[in-house]
DNA sequence: GGTGCCGGGTC
DNA sequence: GACCCGGCACC
């Protein structure tokens, strides 16, 4: 959820700095010290808002300088020796599109942060200090998908290497070319022009007048670090929470889910729907995690079309799968008009318990297993062979063995045993097969009712003398009582 | 026809 | 559940 957090707190602060030494063009730095073309401050302070001002098509910044002052907007403001002011610029810098086509700009998000490096021709997103694409590589979706190579920078630091310790100058190392047009890069366009997009139109941003103190969470001299390691419980261990600052944070009703979901509960549909879109969407456009989720329960959306037990782990991934599936539409589109949202539901589920179920779960789907023809036994949880080993001892019979565990219903009150006579000592594995005899129809629930043998398929006689070939018509009252009942023979069996 | 026993009915 | 029996298949 690294990357969640991220687009949510980065509505807080986000800490505009700039490569040391860069080139600058303007007149002074948002820090008030001035840089002029020759050099500039490695940090200009921290960018509390970002609103868009949609009349302008520019964006407004309330930057927090290092000194603890607030910068305003519509100041002549200049950070990475960019003039955020200057027409253009804003989308310079914030518009990723546009920042390719000027790609000697260095987009590295850290956390709360973005770091806009203007040095090389490299265009790259980093999130708490990992960079973008390498995280959505690691979390989202298999290394080399699409035929793109894992850029791994040996000098990036990493995930949890503090953003102070960061080399400004690391990302310059990303060997991408300038005229590279690779999916990948402009997935990093999407992605980042989301961001972006997300952060300019926020409540919270929107909420944040120039110079409001309340969106200050943390004394400036305190240092942008600090607030970072204080809003965070935690960035790396998994285990993640809002501090009360967030409790401005809107929940919402379909939170989307992390990306350690998707890599540690990949459903086996999920290798198709899961696509990056989906990863990307949420990570872009959806509401933030209510609060409170435990790291053990995850959210879900299962569809509820008919048949269908499809169970993704994005809003957007059930959306689209039903679009596609259920209601025939086109697979690329991404429009929506909201229908599919009535098909689906928001389930919680218990990783802990769903790995485990899954771990005793074959490897074959529900709806193409080979389960027991006769005997599907669906609603049974995973514990109950358990439950049926204690209810059925084992049955070594041909029939018990092949037969679910429903044919195994043990009549221990030997029903036909009769009365006391010449008691033949049996063997465990004939008393079983007298046993099974005795359990032979009523006893069976019809629903789960055995092949009915047909009047052809009769038992064949058995080779044992029985009772009455025994004892005689004149010493009937010796046979067995299931002889005289005409019954199965208990006494001798086959 | 004798035998074994299934299926069903009665109490 | 115990008891009984019609009826069928097998030998």
């Amino acid at each position: 959820m690294t990357s969640k957090r991220l687009l949510h707190r980065s509505l807080v602060g986000m800490r505009v700095g700039t490569a040391t030494g860069q080139a600058g063009s303007g007149s002074h730095a948002a820090d008030g010290k001035p840089y002029g073309k020759t050099g500039a401050p490695v940090d200009c302070g921290i960018m509390l808002a970002c609103k868009s001002d949609h009349s302008s098509g520019s964006f407004l910044y309330t930057l927090m300088l290092d000194d603890g002052t607030l910068r305003d907007p519509r100041e002549d403001v200049l950070l990475n020796g960019i003039d955020l002011t200057a027409p253009g610029k804003e989308k310079f810098i914030f518009d990723p599109k546009i920042t390719a086509r000027n790609s000697d700009v260095d987009h590295r998000i850290e956390a709360d942060l973005i770091v806009v490096q203007k040095r090389s021709p490299t265009h790259r997103l980093v999130l708490n200090g990992k960079k973008l694409d390498d995280q959505m590589h690691t979390e989202g979706r298999g290394p080399g998908r699409r035929g793109e190579e894992p850029r791994k920078d040996p000098q990036t630091p990493p995930a949890d290497t503090p953003p102070e310790d960061l080399d400004p100058l690391a990302s310059s190392h990303i060997p991408v070319p300038r005229n590279r047009k690779a999916a990948g890069h402009a997935d990093k366009e999407v992605m980042a022009a989301a961001v972006l997009t997300s952060l300019s139109s926020s409540p919270m941003v929107l909420n944040t007048t120039p110079g409001t103190p309340a969106a200050v969470p943390e004394p400036a001299s305190r240092g942008w670090k600090e607030c970072l390691s204080a809003s965070y419980s935690s960035s790396t261990s998994g285990n993640w929470s809002w501090d009360a600052s967030d409790q401005s944070v809107p929940s919402t009703p379909s939170p989307p889910l992390s990306n350690d979901v998707s890599k540690g509960f990949l459903l086996p549909s999920q290798g198709e729907d899961n696509t990056e879109e989906s990863e990307t969407t949420h990570f872009l456009f959806e509401d933030p995690i209510p609060r409170k989720r435990k790291n053990s329960m995850k959210v879900m959306f299962k569809c509820l079309w008919k048949n269908c037990e499809k169970v993704l782990s994005t809003s957007s991934g059930i959306q689209r799968h039903i679009r596609t599936v259920h209601l025939g539409r086109n697979g690329d589109s991404d429009y929506s008009d909201g229908e599919e949202d009535f098909y689906y539901s928001e389930i919680e589920v218990n990783m802990d318990t769903l790995s485990e179920g899954l771990s005793n779960l074959t490897p074959t789907s529900p709806t193409t297993a080979t389960a027991p023809p006769v005997f599907p036994v669906p609603e049974l949880p995973h514990s109950e062979p358990a439950h049926i080993a204690l209810r059925c001892p084992p049955c070594p019979t041909p029939l018990s063995q092949s037969a679910p565990s429903t044919l195994c219903h043990i009549r221990t009150d030997h029903a036909y045993q009769g009365p006391a006579g010449p008691i033949r000592p049996m063997g465990v594995g004939e008393k079983r097969h007298s046993v099974q005899h005795a359990t032979v129809t009523k006893s069976h629930p019809p629903a789960i009712a055995a092949p009915k043998p047909s009047a052809g398929s009769r038992k064949p006689r058995g080779e044992a003398k029985k009772c009455r070939k025994v004892y005689g018509m004149e010493k009937k009252d010796m046979w067995c009582t299931a002889c005289r009942w005409k019954k199965a023979c208990q006494r001798f069996t086959d």
